[in-house]
DNA sequence: AAGCAATGGATTTTT
DNA sequence: TCCATTGCTT
């Protein structure tokens, strides 16, 4: 159970002074597995990057005995930023990174036994997607029955549950078939000297399980393994830590790994349609039998009405390991719920409102708009452009994934491996230099026949064809002769004039920020040469790390280096930049850290984004907006209770990035997909408790459409209308009328609630032969387009075409 | 080989 | 509605 006590010497450090009594005890637990449950808003970081202080000031642990992993960049580089404030250490020097960032490190080290090029590429979501398409034609592989992008979340999934070709159970042709392929892209990839994300995360694992020196190794290396955002893993990120830290299947009795640290969050899980599984956190304590478990509940970010509602509505959902957000300060300003008749005024409320906070003294930056789906940025959008207000939209390609900084990058990674066929395919005509499809399948013939890859099958083509790609990889090859020795700021910028890239897009009309970017990606990589530190001397980092180690202090013989292949590299805890070439380490940074994805960055401006991007921050003021059925709970996640689960954990996230004020609105109408469609506020707004809300607006009509042309929406606040959808007058908006979704699409205004469709009428009930007994919801189109959205109570809603249903009036 | 119209699909996202 | 992709035209 929970710790409170502190050990003695520990008490005094004034690490801990600022710390309540549970982060304390969180920071001071011994050296054992733990997990911490930590709240929105308790702290998380901080006991995180206090713990790993703590552990080293009271020389409990060396730098080089730290594993500390988290999902992001950002959240990495913040525990290292925080940590080398706390603490004189090199933390570049420890293992601290990503999953992904830390795989990267330890396959380089070891390529040698993952049976890797040192220098293998690493292929982002959109390079992978392009090695399958051209995986799939090459083998002729029907885009119909296996598209590309099915196939590539089939692999995907396999990797993440730690699955190779061999071991996915295949029931059915259809699955075979995607084994079969999976099993040829890997071939083609294993070929080509590239890994996708889910390789780096697979093949370290499959690394550490099959070989035991190495496994020893890094088990008794690091003694404190620190997992943040835990509820957020994978199956495959799960048996990662697991064999760490001396726990799998090949766990040695006589060598027992690190504690593990998991710090996370049930209640934020929100990335089950990724692969995350909460599961892994009841897996964790039973598993490692976790003696220490710790509940950080104190809240230091909102006032009490926001943490009230945020803990009403997250006690509505079931299997949760319980927690309740608590503050000292007091209830603060109420939630603000408002309703709108359309997106379009929910925009112009909004804006009206962020004028009235700003006026009031608070930054535009300290203004949230979160939303449940990116479309819905739009309205929000052009409603603050038109009133002048400065905003910044998440979202949207980084910099590292735009189009012309993908192919710099192509170019960048032919001069290092000619064989990458990804990279020749996307550059090998960009700009255009007259070589064309037929020609390319030719190539890609040739190379298939004879095994070897685009480049080398060049000299085997012949023709005019031949003579224009032989050109192109001439090309290449002189540049890469030219650039030898360079630095990378001149590599670079060689690249960019040699291969026509500029002068491709100076020419282009449009082409300036593009040019802009490309000058920027020189600019990108001189900083990270400096930042890296290429050129440093190597000894004075180590000395400064406080790291200096011999093999055998580390564990490992002379012998077992030898034996094992295990580089040098790894003696000095891996850092790649010793041995790697700087060029091949910005290509691995662009790949691992796609870049900042924010336009206009630095200016206060108000913040739009998803609920899943603002996971992690706070601001002063959010608006939390379309809370409606069908969106927030997203009609997708609506039928299982997981997802349902999901979409509400979702909301508390919402909720719980607000410090001060926090608004909540929902519109009856909503333009999405190019139709109006009538929505119904969620249901999550009756999971909160009334007190702590205020509702700004209690009163409106139904909505026109339903009601007929004329009644507009601006009488609405006066008329008598009360508590939530209208049960008065014959437009018939009930809410428990409609089931759960809500939602009426309303086609070419054909539409009718008030007149009667082939006999029918809204709210009517008829009886249906397979159906039962059901209510007319809608009704629409004339004749023999007529049709009608039934309610059936057992069998959900369905449209039926009223010319081929039999239906029977029920009285 | 480039440009344009038709087509289809449209939660959520990091590495 | 609006975007990306694709097939067809010039």
């Amino acid at each position: 159970m929970s710790l409170f006590s502190t050990p003695d010497h520990a008490a005094q450090s004034p690490l801990l002074s600022t710390l309540n009594p549970e982060q304390r005890a969180a920071v001071t637990l011994p050296a054992e597995h733990a997990l911490i449950l930590a709240g929105a808003g308790s702290g998380k970081t901080r006991v995180l990057t206090t713990r790993i202080a703590w552990l080293l000031q009271n020389g409990l642990v060396t730098p080089g005995g730290i594993l500390a992993v988290t999902f992001t960049n950002k959240a990495a580089k913040e525990m290292m930023t925080r940590l080398s404030s706390m603490l004189p250490v090199n933390v570049h020097g420890m293992w601290i990174g990503t999953f992904h960032g830390l795989c990267n490190r330890f396959l380089r080290s070891h390529f040698k036994m993952a049976n890797l090029p040192q220098s293998f590429q690493i292929l982002d979501t959109q390079d992978q997607l392009s090695a399958i398409k051209r995986l799939c034609k090459q083998h002729a592989i029907d885009d119909e029955r296996f598209p590309p992008k099915q196939l590539q979340w089939f692999i995907s999934g396999c990797k993440e549950d730690g699955q190779r070709p061999a071991n996915v159970e295949a029931r059915d042709d259809e699955t075979r078939r995607k084994v079969e392929i999976y099993q040829m892209y890997e071939e083609q990839c294993q070929r080509e000297g590239v890994v996708d994300f889910g390789e780096l995360m697979l093949r370290s694992y499959e690394l550490l399980r099959d070989n035991d020196p190495i496994r020893a190794h890094y088990q008794r290396r690091f003694r404190h393994i620190l997992i943040d955002e835990f509820q957020d893993t994978n199956r495959l990120q799960y048996a990662w830590i697991k064999m760490l830290a001396g726990q799998g299947a090949n766990a040695s009795p006589d060598m027992p790994g690190g504690a593990v640290l998991a710090v996370g969050d049930d209640d934020q899980s929100i990335y089950a349609f990724r692969g995350a599984r909460v599961g892994n956190m009841a897996d964790f304590v039973r598993e490692f039998h976790v003696q220490h478990q710790i509940k950080l509940e104190q809240n230091y970010r909102s006032y009490s009405n926001i943490l009230d509602s945020a803990n009403a509505l997250i006690s509505h959902n079931g299997n949760r390991l319980g927690k309740n957000l608590r503050t000292d300060q007091g209830p603060g300003e109420p939630v603000r719920v408002y309703e709108s008749p359309s997106d379009y005024a929910e925009a112009q409320w909004m804006v009206d409102e962020m004028k009235q906070l700003h006026r009031e003294g608070i930054d535009r930056k300290e203004i949230a708009v979160l939303y449940r789906s990116n479309a819905q940025s739009r309205v929000i959008e052009t409603a603050l452009f038109n009133a002048a207000m400065p905003y910044r939209v998440y979202g949207g390609l980084r910099f590292f994934e735009r189009a012309e900084i993908k192919h710099a990058l192509a170019y960048l990674r032919l001069l290092e491996n000619p064989n990458d066929d990804t990279s020749f395919m996307r550059v090998v005509n960009f700009p255009a230099r007259g070589i064309g499809a037929r020609s390319l399948e030719q190539l890609q013939d040739l190379a298939k026949a004879t095994g070897c890859s685009l480049h080398d099958a060049v000299s085997a083509l012949t023709g005019r064809a031949g003579a224009a790609i032989a050109g192109f990889v001439a090309k290449i090859d002189v540049l890469r002769e030219q650039t030898s020795g360079l630095n990378l700021r001149d590599i670079i910028s060689r690249m960019l004039e040699d291969s026509g890239l500029l002068a491709h897009y100076r020419a282009e009309r449009e082409g300036a920020d593009r040019v802009e970017n490309l000058e920027e990606l020189v600019s990108a990589a001189e900083s990270f040469v400096m930042q890296e530190g290429f050129g440093r001397d190597a000894a004075g980092m180590t000395q400064s790390a406080g790291l200096t180690q011999s093999p055998a202090s580390q564990g490992l013989s002379g012998e077992a280096i030898e034996q094992y292949g295990i580089e040098p590299t790894d003696l000095t805890f891996g850092d790649t930049g010793e041995t790697l070439s700087p060029l091949v380490a910005f290509l691995t940074h662009a790949a691992l850290e796609a870049g900042d994805n924010m336009a206009q960055a630095g200016q206060d401006a108000i913040q739009l984004m998803t609920v899943h991007s603002a996971k992690g921050l706070e601001f002063d003021c959010v608006f939390i907006t379309g809370v409606e059925e069908g969106l927030f709970p997203h009609e997708n996640s609506m039928s299982d209770r997981d997802g349902l689960e999901e979409e509400r954990r979702l909301m508390y996230v919402a909720i719980t990035r607000a410090r001060q004020r926090l608004y909540m609105s929902h519109s009856q109408t909503r333009m999405l997909h190019g139709q109006t469609r009538f929505n119904l506020k969620s249901r999550f707004f009756d999971e909160l408790p009334e007190e702590a809300l205020k509702w700004l607006t209690p009163k409106l009509p139904a909505p026109a459409a339903f009601g007929g042309a004329g009644r507009g929406w601006q009488g609405g606040n006066a008329s008598g209308y009360s508590g939530g959808y209208g049960n008065q007058g014959s437009s018939g908006f009930e809410s428990t009328r409609y089931p759960a979704g809500g939602t009426v699409r309303v086609e070419k205004e054909v539409v009718r609630r008030d007149e009667s469709v082939n006999g029918l009428v809204v709210k009517q009930k008829v009886f249906h032969a397979k159906f039962g007994e059901g209510t007319v919801l809608t009704l629409e189109g004339t004749g023999d387009d007529a049709r009608a959205q039934i309610n059936f109570p057992r069998h959900g809603t369905k449209w039926l075409a009223l010319s081929v249903a039999k239906l029977t009036p029920v009285p």
